[in-house]
DNA sequence: CAGCCTACCTAACGTGCGTTAGGTCAATTG
DNA sequence: CAATTGACCTAACGCACGTTAGGTAGGCTG
């Protein structure tokens, strides 16, 4: 849409600042929902750390419904692509349980530090309107669908201890990985541990 | 206390009385904490369904945290009980695989089915106020302390995968378990798959 | 049977929330 | 330079919340 009438004159300084305030109110719509959840998150607060009132908010957003939509929507698709990029990164004939390692590094490396959108999903998805969740779930179901694909070719590749369903394992990794938001601990270091048990305890 | 003077007359039906709605309260709160979180649980809400003004909760709990306070607490005690039953049951000479399947089984029955009061304590931990976190946090810790020398006589046996570390191990397992109350479905069966697949992935 | 206590209810208080209407003022435009 | 518009602010609205003060009906005690 810019790009078309590119001319880039003093025409747009304001809409440079315009953005800039929007992503700031983002960003720290995301610190704040990870850190404090989304109903004990008021959009005063929100307003006072991005430096304005809570009403300007308005300007920008339609509702803190809405705001906290982009929000969880960035955060989804934030991790979906760090982990695809993962998967992708050690070359196209790489074996399962190097992707599935590749996979669990990223994911975890996006909610614990790198995006406080993706914690603020994981955080928030629970509390926030039902109509929310639902308009979430296509890019959440997305997401799940590269698991799948992951773990069933580990499942194919017997590279799955035996007796163990592939959903199931997808299930319990992706939760190990999403619970470490309830202990983890940026003084104590990144959990390496973590990733390194899972994937002994998961690929033979 | 009610031992002591244990001839139960007349005298103690009203008592019974109170206690019979004490317990309705924190069974309905519980169930209301687990379903919609603490702070989207209203003091109004517990007090519809459970047959009584929101006020009037008051007679029976000082504080709407008090009242979370109990039931959270009432959460870890109940797992914690259900899975050191487990944990014996096997008869006391069971090796650690045997003793770590009973204790997952236990803690995911109770998380999912038995107790509303532990699914309770899972979901609304990180929302309640900080003072209350604190005051259950000996009682965490307790529970902790069984799964830490479950996972410690798993790894001196060596019935853990090599290289994995015991701790990372148990958060794996609990975060797994855990993460369940984010995509159990009731209609679709006891996710047996679960238990069965974090035996094989961690138990060699 | 008088008086008390238990287990509530009624009605309100103050606070903080999401949200909105209308104003302001500098930057931009023609 | 006059007019417009963009990016806010001020002030308030209605509502729901946790909480409290005071009332009340029925069982219990002496």
């Amino acid at each position: 849409m810019t790009e078309t009438m590119a001319q880039h004159g003093p025409a747009q300084k304001r809409a440079r600042r315009s953005e800039g305030s929007r992503q700031q109110i983002l960003d720290v719509a995301a610190k704040l929902f990870r850190a404090k959840g989304y109903t004990d998150t008021s959009l005063r607060d929100i307003g006072q750390q991005a430096g304005m009132k809570a009403g300007s908010l308005y300007y920008h957003f339609a509702s803190k419904e809405q705001l906290a939509a982009e929000v969880l929507l960035i955060g989804v698709q934030k991790v979906h692509r760090a982990v695809v990029t993962a998967i992708d990164a050690p070359g196209r004939t790489a074996d399962a349980r190097a992707r599935l390692a590749a996979a669990m590094a990223a994911h975890l490396e996006t909610l614990l530090d790198a995006s406080d959108y993706t914690s603020a999903h994981i955080r928030c998805f629970p509390d926030v309107p039902a109509t929310l969740r639902m308009k979430l779930s296509a890019a959440r179901r997305e997401y799940e669908a590269v698991w799948r694909l992951l773990l069933d070719d580990m499942a194919a590749s017997g590279a799955l201890p035996a007796g163990t369903d592939a959903n199931a394992a997808r299930l319990a990794i992706l939760g190990a990985l999403n619970w470490s938001l309830e202990w983890y601990d940026p003084a104590l270091g990144k959990p390496l541990q973590l990733t390194q048990t899972l994937l002994a305890a998961f690929a033979r």
